[in-house]
RNA sequence: AGGGCUAUCGCCAAGCGGUAAGGCACAGCACUUUGACUGCUGCAGUCGCUGGUUCGAAUCCAGCUAGCCCUGCCA
């Protein structure tokens, strides 16, 4: 990965030092469209910086999408020497909150974006909006609109009809000076009065017939409390908030494509020397997850999933919490790519990258989540050994561990049958295993209860296979996982699936039914209580483990205590096992 | 219906007039003290459709089709 960043940086510097030359080699690295138009950009001398920013409203927590924004606008500095801001974007008091900042902070930073000391609000910019809208005034761009609401709807037109000129739309320079001031000292009620951009109505493109650039709304506001009663809207905040931080490319969603003559309307007439600029690229989707903020706050509110973190979700809060780790998002924001084409991408995927990353990171130890007890009836009883283990075979620097071996132990229910299918090559009664990093053992039988459900299985060990390997070179098709009975560390293991019922979604075509429920699906969370070797005790919240041949798990920062672990499931391993029919 | 945007493998995505990169997923084989990992192999005679230009088109032109976004005093 290393290598493949230098690739593209050494590639960049190649280009930029060409100069726009043409082609020579055409180098293997690929630009996204993003890249190509600042590089484009860089080269006709249009900026000879970049800066970026990321500018979330404070108004809930980010999930998986947000991350892609993030990691691209970082990147992007990163990448051409450039700097990134982090911008609230709070010009609406009415949808914004203070907790919310911090959370959104805490995420950004989690994911390695780091924005220095450029912390930013756009409501700290309100005097020189305020500015900005006087000065449009004076240049006859604006006017204070005396409509109603529902009026300006109307006055609006549609799709294919021209909207009809507002009646203030003519007012004096003066008259539209001392309205306006008066609005901002609070002569007006919420709704009485707007200022609007002298524009078009008759354009073809909506947001330029004459769009609403500040109303008045009687509220605190958790930056600038009740210093004003008027907020910029959006359109014409956002240009000056990226002028006046210096922001060269404007990185933007999609939907925001319409609003860019309106950008640059915005930063034409108040004449800013080097106007940042608009570039939109296309969200990112992850199949069957829900991130709709009303959905989560239902599924909250009923109990239905643990908080905004709940495991299950995938807001940025939920995915730190379920352990996995900001490489892994950031491996697969890069692996998803830019574009403007819509696209949703594979959970899979998201899986693929934290498997990947936590592959030789996280050291391998042994767990039983579904515990049966396992006799070897020919070892001494009473008997506890230590057996070196080897902590990650990819990572020699995990070093090794003692494991302690006795004659009763547990392993996995599903690891013994009493009557096995073809191909099964796990516990049966006469086939030879190896207990990993222990011994071969051979199955002699079981014991069951009244009911016929196995309560103990028997075997007999070769103590000559001590490691785990035969002097006589014998080989044994299975290797299964254990922990010692006396040793074992109790601990609950939560496993996670789909929340979404991705049979149903797929069914009826959506994850949610017409009445705005999801469709859950009931197995989503499955809580073991199973037994884990000692090298375990003392884990704390958010460290990862490999629970041989089961998958990558992390302790919950929320729930688990040093005496009681709680483990939850981040991914399961790959398998291509399927217990075939008897 | 008017405007804007998009369409290349199951999912992402390169490609920018010289004869379809790559990743994920999937399948097979090998290896294996994790049925994992790793390695190897396979996986678009064709780029939404139809015409045209050209020696040559996924790339250029024309027409069509499909999807997404836009009529907040939200962002």
């Amino acid at each position: 990965m290393t290598d493949r960043e230098n690739g593209i940086e050494a590639s960049v510097e190649e280009n930029l030092k060409k100069d726009g030359e043409s082609t020579e080699e055409k180098t293997v690295e690929s630009k996204n469209f993003i890249e190509q138009a600042i590089e484009k950009d860089l080269a006709e001398g249009v900026y000879n910086t970049v800066h970026t920013r990321f500018p979330p409203e404070p108004n809930g927590y980010l999930h998986i999408g947000h991350a892609k924004s993030i990691l691209v606008n970082y990147g992007l500095a990163q990448k051409y020497g450039g700097k990134f801001n982090m911008r609230f974007d709070d010009t609406n008091p009415t949808k914004e909150d203070i907790e919310f900042v911090e959370s959104i902070k805490a995420d950004v930073q989690w994911l390695g974006a780091d924005y220095e000391d450029r912390l930013f609000f756009a409501s700290n910019y309100f005097g020189q909006m305020y500015e900005a809208a006087v000065k449009l005034i004076k240049k006859g761009k604006a006017y204070v609109s005396d409509l109603s609401a529902e009026e300006i709807k109307e006055y609006r037109g549609s799709f294919t009809e021209p909207g009809k000129e507002d009646p203030s739309r003519n007012r004096s320079v003066e008259e539209n000076l001392r309205l306006f001031e008066e609005m901002k000292d609070g002569k007006y009620g919420d709704g009485e009065k707007v200022l609007r951009a002298r524009i078009d109505m008759s354009s073809s493109n909506i947001n330029m017939r004459d769009p609403v650039i500040y109303r008045v709304a009687h509220m605190s506001h958790h930056n600038t409390g009740d210093a004003w009663c008027i907020y910029p809207m959006y359109d014409f905040a956002h240009p000056i908030e990226d002028a006046i931080e210096g922001i060269t490319h404007s990185i933007c969603t999609l939907e925001f494509e319409d609003h860019r003559p309106l950008y640059d309307w915005v930063v034409r007439e108040l004449e800013y020397p080097n106007p940042p600029r608009q570039i939109e690229q296309a969200k990112m989707y992850l199949k069957n997850v829900v991130t709709g903020k009303r959905y989560i706050k239902k599924l909250v509110q009923e109990g239905k999933v643990d908080g905004w973190d709940d495991p299950r979700l995938v807001s940025l809060a939920a995915l730190r919490r379920r352990g996995f780790t900001p490489e892994s998002i950031r491996m697969f924001v890069e692996m998803c790519g830019v574009s403007k084409a819509q696209s949703v991408a594979d959970y899979a995927a998201l899986e693929y990258c934290i498997r990947e990353d936590l592959k030789a990171k996280a050291p391998r130890y042994m767990a039983v989540l579904d515990p049966v007890k396992l006799v070897i009836d020919n070892y001494p009883e009473g008997q506890t050994e230590y057996l070196e283990a080897v902590n990650n075979p990819e990572n020699e620097a995990l070093g090794t561990r003692q494991v302690p071996f006795g004659r009763e132990l547990y392993i996995e229910r599903e690891d013994f049958m009493e009557e096995p299918p073809r191909k099964y090559f796990r516990m049966f009664p006469g086939n030879e295993v190896r207990l990993m990093n222990a011994y071969f053992v051979t199955c002699t039988g079981c014991v069951k209860d009244e009911s016929g459900r196995i309560v103990e299985v028997h075997c007999t060990y070769d103590p000559a296979s001590k490691g785990g390997n035969s002097p006589d070179g014998r080989k044994v098709k299975g290797t299964i996982h254990w922990v010692a009975a006396k040793e074992a560390v109790p601990a609950e293991i939560r496993l996670y699936e789909n929340l979404i019922d991705e049979e149903k979604a797929e069914e009826m075509g959506s994850i949610y039914s017409e009445d705005g429920e999801v469709y859950l699906n009931p197995n989503s969370l499955v809580v073991k209580k199973g037994f884990l070797e000692p090298a375990f005790s003392g884990a704390k919240p958010y460290d990862r483990f490999q629970f041989v041949r089961q998958g990558f798990f992390s302790v919950d920062p929320k729930d688990s205590r040093l005496e009681a672990l709680v483990f939850n499931r981040i991914v399961s391993l790959k398998s291509s096992f399927v217990l075939p029919k008897a």
